[in-house]
This record gives C-alpha cells, structure tokens and sequence, in this order.
DNA sequence: CATAAAAGTGCTTTAAAAAGCACTTTTATG
DNA sequence: CATAAAAGTGCTTTTTAAAGCACTTTTATG
C-alpha cells in the first residue's frame, strides 16, 4: 500500500491542531479504533471514511494528475 | 457523500486518455464491477482501490488544507 | 436503423472495513 | 520516577466493499 502521504497530512494536520484522536473520533464521526488503524498505517479506509476526516480537520481530498518531467 | 469531485476528476481523465472502463479495471487490477460502480456515484472505495486507479491514470490521491476566505 | 462497443445492473460470495470493549504501552509533565 | 493522558492492540460482531457472472441499456458509427 502507498498512501503514507495521506496518513502524514492528517496526522501532521492534527497535531498542529493539537487535537487527540478520540476528539478527531467524535469531531468526525469516525470510530476511534478506524482512526488509530489508520494512523499506524494499518487497514484500508473508506472514502467516506477518508472524506469524513478531511471534513473535521479542514482538509480536501483530491485527485489530481501527476506532474512528471517529459510532459 | 461527497466525493464527487474525485468521480469527476477520474471520469474525465479516463475519458481524455481515451481508456474505457474495462482498460482501465486491467491496467489498475481494480474489478470492472467495482470501477463502473466508483463513477456511477454508489459505493465507497478503498483507499487502495481509489490509489490502484490514479496509479492507472497517472494522477495523485492527496491531502491538503482548505483554502478559506479568513485565514 | 442495424449493430457493435461501451456502459450500467441484479444477484451472489468472499473478504475485510468499521465499530466498540477492555486492556497494555508509550509519552509527556510535575 | 509516579501518574495521567494519549496512543496502540487483541478480540468480536455487523456491515459492506470487492469481485465475477450473466444480462440489459445506452452510445456511437456506418
């Protein structure tokens, strides 16, 4: 799996917001044990479970294509 | 839901590239079934089937902070 | 308007995401 | 180094994503 980048944004973005996962839980919706999973780079979230901690933490996920060199 | 932003975004790049549904569910490994589901708006993909896709397509699932108006 | 390709759907099985509980470990802080 | 808060884990149940199959509908194109 690659989306540590994902993991980093949001935990990064909470800890500057200094906020603890069980309040991003209730904050989000999201249960406790999801957002531990998936802060440790374990399990394989929803979208909706994506876009739901997007939400509480004043963030955006988007795709969008790729910059490469030869392009 | 609210993701529709990304259906759109993987839509059209799929779409310009010219690639139909069944390419596209090969080249990812990502099942047609679960592919045609995606951009029809049902369902609610993994992270990984979201990342096996933008792989595919040469685009990018990402983070990152909301721009506002006061801030 | 025939027809072929692409897209969409109903059904099913299997795998695993989500959730909560109870517990342990790690990390600050005095 | 006590201790309290935060983070992490094992186990379980329920829900649902993923997948394939067979089929229908929609969309180009001649």
């Amino acid at each position: 799996m690659h989306f540590e980048n994902l993991i980093k944004a949001i935990k990064e973005r909470r800890e500057m917001l200094q906020v603890t996962q069980e309040t991003l839980s209730d904050l989000s919706g999201v249960g406790l044990r999801t957002l531990k999973q998936f802060e440790r780079g374990k399990g394989n979230p929803t979208a909706q479970t994506l876009s739901k901690i997007a939400d509480a933490l004043g963030m955006e996920l988007t795709f969008h294509v790729k910059k490469t060199h030869n392009d």
